[in-house]
DNA sequence: GGACTTTCTGCCCTTGGTGCAATTAGTGTG
DNA sequence: CACACTAATTGCACCAAGGGCAGAAAGTCC
């Protein structure tokens, strides 16, 4: 969810130069939906406003549904790299629910941008559908992550079950943070620890 | 999940009658998909076969993509009155355990349709992420259930998560149960039950 | 038979998405 | 400078999903 990455550089400098960028890109798109909505904006409309032919978004973006999720593969390498960070004599889920709290924590002025992206995600059926495929991707990391602590294959049952419930953990927190007014009550990752301390409540379990 | 529903009669027979049903048509499609795949089936192929012309299907189903979960809406009254049948003075988590695992109980022969239809669903990506939005529908239910145990909004932070730990819960199961090959080492029911073991030996709780 | 009701259907149009071949804008070399 | 080389851009044709709309069709009821 970093706003300005620099378009990791070209391997040489060889052919054609690139006409636009994905930060370009994402930011004509962001510009088109807030105005007139995800559904109503055609690809054709965000090309001409990046001055690029609609063919070409394609090479930039699988399809429109991934503009707003941008840059999501290399946020998961980050991912795992916090969950490897973790101590390995914490108990599992107290290890990954630390993980998932700092992978959600953001600079100040990252944000604004961050709570639109997510408010556009969360709030149109098209998205909230598709991310489902990012969200696989995530849970994955966690499964592996669990797996390796415990010596269990990420794709047993626990492992699994794991990136599952960090998932709803997360979503939940999440619902709960866009539903709250502009001014931030409660923080996101405080809302993530009051989920997971809602589902001890709901699983009836003391701590 | 019942395969034989007769169509729920029209409220009288006054107009054109219908030239075919959610039946026929699901058994079409369910056909083609096995042959061709899920994308692969265009829309007029499935009309051809049931004898209907395209733009009827679309009166029957929103999307293509709603046909394989067919008559889901009558199944969460089901569900609804699944959790409301439950004791009040069981834990919350039991009760609604209890009614998950009851919502998923099917008679012998019609697992195989089921099992189907569920590999279908959860084996193509399109279908997967559509699913989500059928997933948002039977995630609230629980959550109003919960509600009306703990006194709380079906919004609140505990009915929510209950909700999406439930899918969580399902969701993991069900992927075991289709990793299985097709002689069934353990039933559905069974892994629903582990997968709840699982997320409490996650979470490290006794019990 | 005629009125009425409801469904089916055909037609046209928009939009997302893919395949393919040609074009373009650079770099590097002689 | 001209020429090869490379990689990105682009135009074009095409497919499939989906929606709007008006009219045809197939029943029932009087």
């Amino acid at each position: 969810m970093t706003g300005g990455r620099s378009e990791g550089g070209r391997s040489s400098a060889r052919g054609r130069p690139e006409a636009t960028s994905h930060a370009a890109i994402e930011q004509a798109a962001f510009t088109l939906f807030a105005e007139r909505g995800f559904a109503r904006t055609t690809l054709d409309a965000i090309a001409e406003v990046v001055g690029v032919s609609r063919r070409t978004l394609f090479r930039y973006y699988q399809s429109k549904n991934d503009i707003p999720w941008g840059q999501f593969d290399r946020t998961l390498d980050h991912f795992r790299d916090l969950l490897s960070e973790q101590a390995d004599d914490l108990p599992v889920h107290e290890a990954v629910h630390r993980a998932v709290v700092e992978f959600n924590r953001f600079p100040a002025d990252a944000h604004p941008p961050h709570r639109e992206r997510m408010r556009l995600i969360l709030a149109t059926p098209e998205l909230e559908a598709h991310s489902v495929l990012r969200y696989a991707e995530w849970r994955q990391v966690i499964a592996e992550d669990v797996a390796r602590r415990t010596g269990a294959q990420p794709g047993d049952l626990v492992p699994q079950v794991a990136g599952h419930v960090s998932l709803a953990i997360s979503l939940s927190a999440y619902a709960a943070w866009l539903a709250e007014p502009e001014a931030e009550t409660s923080p996101l990752l405080v809302l993530i620890d009051e989920a997971m301390a809602g589902l001890r409540q709901y699983l009836g379990v003391e701590s």
